[in-house]
Parts: C-alpha cells; structure tokens; sequence
DNA sequence: TTGTATTAGGCAATCGATTTCTTGAATACA
DNA sequence: TGTATTCAAGAAATCGATTGCCTAATACAA
C-alpha cells in the first residue's frame, strides 16, 4: 500500500491537515512541524495520491488534445508543444485521436471529459455545422480551444495558420523569382484549401497578374495525387515555370512528374509547397515551402487554454480569442534559380 | 455544477448504491428500478465522474507514455499503436517526454505514478546499469514495460526490435542484389547501432565474405552525419557497391553523398536504410530499407502492459517477457537492378 | 485584570463514487 | 403455519486528500 498523509501524521502525532498544509505551503505552521512533517515525509517517499487531491479542488492538472492523427508530423509536433507549455503548469497531456471520425471524435471528447480534464484543445474533424460537440462542451464548462481547424459559426477561441497568407507567400515568392505563368495544385479540403487558392490568387491580383483557369488543377492531399494533379497541370500552354502547392506531399508528387517529364527542377519550372514537414530538406530537390509555425500553435493554444483555466469565472465578456500565426517563407533548392 | 449519482438518486427516491449498481450492470436490480435509472441518468446528462471512481477503485485507466521525443515518426507511431491497442480496454495514455535528459526522464515518471497511473510504458534514456527509475517504479509495484532500448541488468518486460537482425536482413539483401563490396555506416548509439553492426558482420560470416575495415564508418544518426561518413567510405578501394545503414536519414544522407559523385544508386552502389521512415518512397531515390515493426512494438507493449495490469497478484514466477519484433525488408529503388 | 489579536493546529464535513454488510419483504418449501 | 431462501435495496464505511471553522495558548494593549 502506499503512503498517505495519514501514515505520516500518525507517526508524528499530528492531524492529516497539519500535514496537508505543511505539504501545500499553505496555512500557519511552525518551523519546527513543518520540519518534523517534510522530514517524515522524505523519510517514508511520500507521493501525494493526486487523485484524491484532484477530487476535492476538482482540478486534474490534466488537459485533454484531441487530434486527428498524431503520426503526422504536423500534429506531432503540436503535440509536443503543447505537452511543453504546459509543463510547467504542472499540466500533464492526454492525447486521443479521432482518425478523422466525428462519431469517434465526440466519444472521445466524452470520455475526455468524464476523466475530468481541466481543459481541451482540439483540432476536429466535425463537419460544418456540426456545433453539438462544442455546445457539450460549453454546457460542461469546460475551457477548450479549437486549433488548426476553424469552425464556422461558433463563439470559440481558435489558434491557427493563417492560410490565406501561406497562398500569398508561396505565390509572391514565385512571382519574385521571376515566374510568370504560375500554377496551382489546390486541396481537396474546403476550408484550408479554399483559403490558400484564395490566397494565390490575391497574390496575382496584386501583382496585376491573371492566369489562366487551367492553371489551377486538384492536387488532393497526398504525393500521388499530387503526381497526377501535376502531370494535369503540364497539359496547359503555356507551360507553367511556376507552381504552388496545396501541402508538401503534392509538392514532391509534382516534382516527380516535371522530373519525369525531363524538366528541370528550379530551371524549367519552381515548385513551392507548404507546412515544412520534416525531411524537406532531403528530398530529390529539397523543396522551398511555407512554414505553418506548427510549435507556435500548439504552444499559443496551450497558453490560451491555461490562461482560461486560470480564471475561474469565464469571462462571458471578452470575446473569444482567434490567434492567426503568421507563415514564413523557407527557401531551398526548388526554386533558388 | 456537474450532474453527480446522488441527483439522480434523490428525484427517483432511492440510494446512491443502487444508481451505482445500475450504472456499473452490477448487483441485483429490479428491471423497473433499472429502468427508471438509466431514463433519469440519460435524461440529465449524467456522466460519470471517473476521479470519484478511480480514488476507490484505485485504477485510473490511464497509462503513461514516457518517450524520449514523440515529434520522431518512430515514436509517434508506437504512441499511435499503445493508444489505439489500449482504448478497447477503457484506458487513455499520458504522454510525457525526456528530450533525452535522464534526470526530467526521472522527474516525469515520478509525476506519472503521483497521477496514480495503472502502468508505464517507457524508452528509457537512462545511461547504462542507472537502475534507480526502475527500482522506484517497482517498489511502487506499477506494472511497466519497456520499448525500443533495453536496459541492461533489468529484469523488465520488453518489447523492442531484434537489431541484430535489420543489420542481417539488410546486408543479406544486399548478397543477394549481387553487391560483393559492402560498406557499412554504423550509429553512434552503442547497444542498438552495435547490434546492427553485429548484424551486419554475421551476415557476411554466414556467405564466407570477408570486408576490410575501412567498410566500417561511423555515419552518426542523422543525413548530415550521413553523407559525411558517405564521403569518407567512398575513399576506400575498392569502392564498395553496396553499403548497408544505420538508419534511413544516414542512407538518405549516403545517397546524396553518392549522387554528388556522380555516381549512380543503385547502378553503381545500391543503399539500405533501416527504420521505413515516413516518406522513404517520396525521396530523390526511394530508399530499400528494414522496417522495424514500430506499429507492432507498441501494440505488444501495450497488450503486454494490459496483461499485466489485469493480473492484480504481480506473478513473481514468470520471468518478465522480451519480444523482439521481427524486422521486414521492404524493397524499393535505391538497391533494385 | 480584562479584553483583543495572533498563532498553531485540529475537528468535521466534503468531494463522488464503490464495497461490504444488513435488512425487510416476498416467495418457496416442509 | 412456520421456517428457509431469495431478492431488491439501502446504511455505513472507505478511498486520500482539502476546506472552513473552531479552539487553546500565548502575546499584547488598555
């Protein structure tokens, strides 16, 4: 059985709430107690049941992260932020992941909140509309912040990439590279995808450009998707020099296609991706890319998320804080010509 | 306020115990009270209050996850598999990660069993024959299990990868691909890269063939370090055809060094990784590699852990398992000619 | 001397469940 | 009819802490 402030306190002749406080630095305690008590406890390895704790202060010092997947790297390395910031807080991290299932995604969010978690931070898989789950979740007073994935129509504080600017940055680079007939592999994902060829094209407006509609092609979300988007995308004329991609993978998938094609990549034509995964820089042509920020938003969502828990009336006052982080260029090979 | 046990008890006019027994399809209820129950319990939103139970209960359902770093895909993809094998069994998993560094390794663990966690599953980064984080655990008689790196003199269950057999499979593919002058760039890690190595020599043992030692090189663990070994092996004469790798940034790394010689993978040298990274088949040349059964190790780890926290007596008769996962081959461009 | 503060510490209730033991009523059996 | 058995449900103790209020002792001021 493990220790517990009772056995320490029958040993010195004290109550469990001397002890209690003396461990919590809380309360008036003499020197000479406070001593006796932490020298038992050392004695003995007493570790505090934080269980028991948890159940009367009715905090966990527990947060919740409910991913869709935590094997891609995006959302590892927000994992891993989170789980830093929050560290210090003395937070401990529950991971779940939803496999992009929104049934799955809201048992888990349930049992989440069963244990007791302090708070969330979820990137959900929920289609438009859906609000049941965060109307749960606020029914239960729970604190959460949405990441990665806005929702429409819901009162939430949401940390995020801004991906209007990732289509302007990758275009702009394109432009400024000297591309001028500059295409686009688009995603298959309404929101983020819609934001980013939205952000492409803002770029070519503001630079007085228009292209034609054939230049902008579905490249799906993955490498081979991304191939045959491209080898789409080379049927236009004139033949594009310059392309931006929805995500990293469309973007090795669209070098392979001009490779095969016996093009050359930067000289025929400058491919740009997006998100900055890891292992960019080992490719066949180590590709230039927009970085999303991943750490900043696990580690600006962890803060928020412990900036609400902290205060104990939820502030129905402010609104609801949406953080965009701001993307940043990566150039290497695929474009450096 | 939360909707508790006794809310439901008091409008149906009966005792706590019986809403508990009701709940947990425990103990003899009549049909109708049952039903009134489960009616009162949907109808409030009842949810269980899991740190209630687990105070008395002294089980959390929950395990911690103690990684040394879970942004790598090689952990991120056994935390995946302990997740998902745990989640049938009721249980969430804790992640925690040492960035390496015994001594936070010591402090997170520690904080792990203070959450009164069921069980543990640990990459230990402890230095050799530091037994003091698994005495500890033990005493404290929480079941764990360890993955990936043994730890020597420690009588603990253990799953992780039988290395010496990558460094065999690997090289053996290579005898059979017709390679004569095989290389091998080794790790820095002293037990794993070490068997790998090992793996490697009896390999060539096992086929009669003999290599100078100049076709060891240190390649480090990263493509940087890679490509140096890379360069530094390609000085030795005769050069070899075929050279087997630590892990896959190095071979990732030796490609490259062999590309910018000119030198052609895999017509003039073929390469194997080791470890199947995501990614291995979007590189300049897809990389031949040994994939290590990541998803395996974590789904063993956790069926045995499951297993060990199901038997409340710790069987001291059983010696505590090793399963070492078999390693894979997996062929693509970078040795197939 | 009396009254008021301050200090150190403990009592009892509480958090929301589970567990063990009882109890009273209904039913079965002799 | 009397006794044994079964059944449904509850009382009380418990898990390991925290919290609010109380008390006794000492110090200080009037």
């Amino acid at each position: 059985m493990a220790v517990t402030m009772q056995d320490i306190a029958r040993d010195l002749n004290v109550s469990v709430v001397t002890v209690s406080k003396v461990l919590r630095n809380q309360g008036r305690i003499s020197a000479v107690t406070r001593k006796r008590v932490l020298r038992r406890a050392k004695d003995l390895h007493y570790r505090m049941n934080w269980v028991a704790r948890s159940l009367v202060t009715r905090r966990t010092y527990t947060i919740g992260l409910l991913l869709p997947d935590f094997t891609h790297p995006f959302f590892a390395e927000i994992a891993r932020a989170v789980a830093q910031t929050v560290r210090p807080h003395g937070y401990h991290v529950i991971i779940s992941y939803s496999e992009e299932d929104p049934k799955l995604e809201i048992s888990e969010a349930d049992s989440l909140l069963a244990r007791q978690v302090d708070g969330l931070i979820i990137a959900s898989s929920q289609p438009v509309r859906r609000l049941t789950l965060f109307k749960q979740i606020q029914a239960r007073k729970v604190p959460y912040v949405l990441i990665d994935r806005p929702i429409a129509g819901l009162q939430a504080p949401f940390v995020g990439v801004d991906n209007r600017a990732i289509g302007r940055l990758a275009t702009e680079h394109l432009i400024a590279r000297g591309c001028v007939h500059i295409g686009h592999l688009r995603g298959p994902d309404i929101g983020i995808a819609a934001q980013r060829l939205q952000g492409y094209r803002e770029a070519l407006a503001n630079h007085g450009l228009r292209m034609p509609t054939s230049y902008v092609v579905d490249g799906g979300h993955g490498d081979q998707t991304g191939y045959e988007g491209m080898r789409r995308l080379l049927r236009a004329r004139p033949i594009p020099d310059g392309v931006s991609c929805y995500n990293d993978p469309v973007a090795i998938g669209a070098i392979k296609a001009i490779l095969d094609l016996n093009l050359k990549v930067p000289h025929d034509i400058c491919v740009v991706g997006a998100g900055n995964v890891q292992y960019s820089d080992l490719l066949a042509v180590p590709l230039t890319t927009v970085d999303q920020g991943t750490c900043q938003i696990g580690a600006r969502a962890a803060e928020l998320l412990m900036e609400r828990i902290g205060l104990k009336r939820p502030t129905r006052s402010t609104r609801p804080k949406k953080i965009l982080i701001l993307p940043k260029l990566i150039e290497r090979q695929s474009t450096r010509r």
